[in-house]
DNA sequence: CATTTTTATGAACGTTGTTCAAAATTATCC
DNA sequence: GGATAATTTTGAACAACGTTCATAAAAATG
C-alpha cells in the first residue's frame, strides 16, 4: 500500500503519479474534442485510442463522462475567469463613468470568450448530468466566481446599496448579459453579426449603468 | 394514387389520413415524454409501444427524431406565444409608465412559462441537430415571433427610434430576460427561489425602461 | 523468488437511433 | 370480385454508444 518503499529510482513513475499524467492527458483529449466537434464528439473509444489506453482503463482515470465533462468545464471556468481578470485592468474603478466602462469591458470580454470557446462554453450550461447523478462539490463551488467581476465595478456605481444586494445585481447582470450573447450566439436562429452584438452587449450595460445612476 | 376513389365509406381512414392522426398522436407522445423525463427521455422504442406502432414505422410518420423534436419545439413556442400574448392585456399601452407594467408583464409571464414547463422550454435552446442536419425553413421562421411581443410596449417607450433599432433593442431585451431566467432555473447553480427570481426580473426591465427614459 | 495485491485489458452487455428485406395491407384494373 | 400491382408496416439486424467484468499482466510485498 505504502509507495514510499524500495525502488526510488523509477523517476517518480509510481502507478499513482503516472495516473495522475494519464489523467491529465485524458481531460486534454476531452477538451479537444470538444472544442472540435462539440459535446456530442466525444466518444470514449476515440478518447482511448488518443491517449493510448484500453477502453476500459479510462475508468480507471475518470468515474465516468460525467466527471471528465465537468472537469473540461471546470478547465473551461478557469480560462474564462483569467479572461475576465484580463479585461478588468489593473485598479479599481474611481468614478461611476470608469465602473461602467469596466462593465462594459468585462461584458466584451465575456462574449469574445464566448465566441472564441464556443463549443467549450456551451458545455459549462449544455451539459445535464445522466438521471439521478448529483453534482460533486468542487463543480459546484466553481460556478459562482463569475458574478464576482461584476461586484467589484457594481460597487463605485451603487456604493450606497447593501452588499447583499449588490451581489444580487450582480448575478442578474452577469445573467442579463450572458442571455444575449446566448442567443446572439445560437446559431439556430438566424445569426448576429459579430459587431452588431457586440454593440448590443454595450447598450444593454450602458444602458443599465444609466438606470442606476437615476435615482429610484 | 388518388384517394377520392372506391370506399368512401372507412370513415375518412384513407391511408394519408390516418398517418397523420398517427403522427399527431406520436408528437403528443413525445411532448409527454420530453416533459415528464427531458429530452434525453425520448426513446423511440417507447414511443413505438405508446402509440401502438412498430418501431420502424415512427420513421414513415418523421424522417428522425431531430424533426420529432423540432415538432414539440414548434407546439411549445406556440404555446408560449399564447402565453406573452396573454399576459399583455387587451389594448396598446398608452403611456410610457404602461408600457413599462406591460413590458415587466411579459417577461415575468415568460418566466412563469420556463418554470412551469421546464423541460420543454429547455429543449428549445438546448436541442442540437446531429452534425451535418440543417433546420427546416418552418422552425427557423417560428424563432423571431417572441420579440414581437416586446416591440409594440418598447414604441410607446422609445417612439423617436428608427424601427430597425426597435428591433434590435427588443432582441436585446428579450435575450436580457431569457438569460435571468436561464441562469436562475439552472439547477446547477444554487437555486434561485421564485420569489427572488420574479423581482430579479422586474428589477432589470425597470432598470432597463428608467434607463430608456433618460435621454442618451 | 514466491505470493499477494493492484492495475490494465478488450470482449461482451445493454441501450441507443436507424435501416431494410420480407410480410401484410391497400389500391387499381378488367 | 378477384387478380395483380403498389404501398405500407413490421421487427430483426446493424452500427455506435457508455459501461462492466472475468482474466491477464504487472507491481508490491515478505
Amino acid at each position: 500500500m505504502n509507495n514510499v518503499h524500495k525502488n526510488e529510482s523509477d523517476r517518480m513513475t509510481t502507478t499513482a503519479a503516472r495516473r495522475e499524467r494519464q489523467r491529465i492527458q485524458l481531460i486534454d483529449a476531452a477538451e479537444r474534442a470538444i472544442a472540435e466537434r462539440g459535446l456530442a464528439g466525444l466518444k470514449a473509444r476515440e478518447l482511448a485510442q488518443e491517449i493510448g489506453c484500453a477502453l476500459g482503463a479510462i475508468y480507471n482515470l475518470v468515474a465516468d463522462m460525467d466527471e471528465l465533462v465537468l472537469r473540461v468545464g471546470s478547465r473551461t471556468l478557469t480560462r474564462l475567469d483569467a479572461a475576465l481578470s484580463a479585461a478588468e485592468g489593473k485598479d479599481a474603478p474611481a468614478s461611476a463613468g470608469e465602473a461602467a466602462d469596466r462593465l462594459v469591458a468585462v461584458a466584451l470580454a465575456y462574449c469574445a470568450f464566448a465566441r472564441d470557446n464556443l463549443q467549450l462554453w456551451r458545455v459549462l450550461f449544455e451539459h445535464r448530468m445522466t438521471e439521478g447523478a448529483i453534482v460533486p462539490d468542487w463543480a459546484v463551488s466553481e460556478q459562482m466566481t463569475m458574478f464576482r467581476h461584476i461586484l467589484e465595478p457594481l460597487s463605485v456605481l451603487v456604493p450606497d446599496r447593501a452588499e447583499p444586494e449588490r451581489m444580487l445585481m450582480s448575478r442578474t447582470l452577469f445573467s442579463a448579459v450572458h442571455g444575449v450573447v446566448a442567443i446572439g450566439l445560437e446559431e439556430k436562429l438566424i445569426a448576429v453579426p459579430r459587431r452588431d452584438l457586440d454593440r448590443q452587449i454595450e447598450g444593454l450595460v450602458r444602458l443599465v449603468c444609466r438606470g442606476l445612476a437615476v435615482p429610484a
